[in-house]
DNA sequence: TAATCCATCACCTGAAACAGTGATTGTTAC
DNA sequence: GTAACAATCACTGTTTCAGGTGATGGATTA
């Protein structure tokens, strides 16, 4: 079916998952089982004199969790590509595992199937998404944003401005309001998202594209 | 192989690659061929009446582009797939399509195994990026950044601090440098990335990945 | 060697932002 | 029917930012 061998390592704190994926990958042609860790450390270690091509690796571990481990492998081997693994479906999570060079992510319940579609497609340089976690990224935004304050029109729409680099006379001018209306409008957007000046402000809007 | 046939609609305003995708998938089984467009409206006209499992869609078009063609698409018909499609490898473009809802993308030049490949992996709920345009959109950051004027180490770590919230003289005594070093260090982040103020400043830097 | 750029420091001016306090109107929600 | 809040406007300070202009030393590089 496959004309290469991928060897897969897996780094979970819980050892039924290890049994469980190495039972599900036992017998398939392509596919060889390179090892295993239960911590950050112990993955680390293998690596020093061993090596796979692709890594699953749990999200949530004692100690060092995946998404710094990610981190700390893409650096050391860039070509070892990383499939994170997660019981739960974090938009967040998933979006700190790619943002630090995860090649995608499924969840543990995930079939054989598509265990082995993720894998394949990942070793290929691809990006997978399971149809779950994938969905999970997409909202990511709308789940980040029901955390948040809510904000009122006109105070989206200030925000907007000021993102867009007008200062307060100006977009006193621009929407028909006293400037010392927009400054109201600036004040309570530093109060409500609890920032302290322009910077910040604008920095949190746009991580959580607000604007 | 598969045992459900999925209805590919493909929009491009180039016909010799509509003939060249129609041409690939003639004759393989689980693909149906839905229809085709050449620009954003056409496409809307067919699924007024119509529908399809995955859309195709070229990136640039006249008139309506993919982009926005995409979130339009994606209003009105949540359940179609939208494989993003483009002669090049732009990672902005990715990016905007991703966010307008497209499940995946790939180049045109991509082999009728990739084309195939992505999809099915659509079609199953899956995001799917080429390898290729997958990297483009990881290395979107850098690509992205080599537009832009190169900062010096102390500008990029005034920006940080910067975007952090801390103020001229807070910087100054955090870093141990005048005051004035400091303003001169952020006038010159302005000047270099054509903004004008601490928001612009900001909203470039974190949408770029300065930060 | 001359040119270029980084990093540093300095001053001046005006504009803008930030902080605090307070007010009125209108609508929504309990 | 009143409490809460959005939206509006107002005044007063203090701090910070932004624009301009200029200088020096050191490193790199063409």
């Amino acid at each position: 079916m496959y004309n290469y061998m991928i060897r897969v390592f897996i780094v979970d704190d819980h050892p039924v998952v290890i049994e469980g994926i190495h039972a599900l990958l036992q017998n398939e042609k392509g596919i060889e089982w390179a090892g295993q860790a239960m911590n950050a450390q112990s993955c680390l270690g293998f690596f020093v004199n061993n090596t796979a091509d692709v890594v699953l690796m749990d999200i949530s571990m004692p100690g060092m969790d995946g998404i710094e481990l990610c981190a700390v492998m893409k650096e050391r081997y860039p070509g070892v590509f990383i499939l994170g693994l997660s019981t739960f479906n974090q938009g967040l999570y998933i979006k700190k595992m790619m943002e630090n060079g995860a090649s995608g992510y499924i969840l543990k319940n995930s079939s054989k199937e598509e265990l082995l579609k993720a894998i394949h497609a990942v070793y290929e340089g691809n990006i997978f998404f399971s149809g779950e976690s994938g969905s999970a990224l997409q909202e990511y935004q709308k789940s980040s944003m029901t955390q948040l304050p809510v904000l009122s029109p006109r105070e989206k729409e200030i925000l907007g401005l000021i993102a867009e680099g007008y200062t307060n006379p100006q977009i006193a001018e621009k929407i028909f309001l006293s400037s010392f209306t927009v400054d109201s409008h600036r004040k309570n957007l530093l109060a409500k998202l609890n920032v302290k000046n322009t910077a910040t402000l604008i920095k949190l809007a746009v991580e959580h594209h607000l604007i």
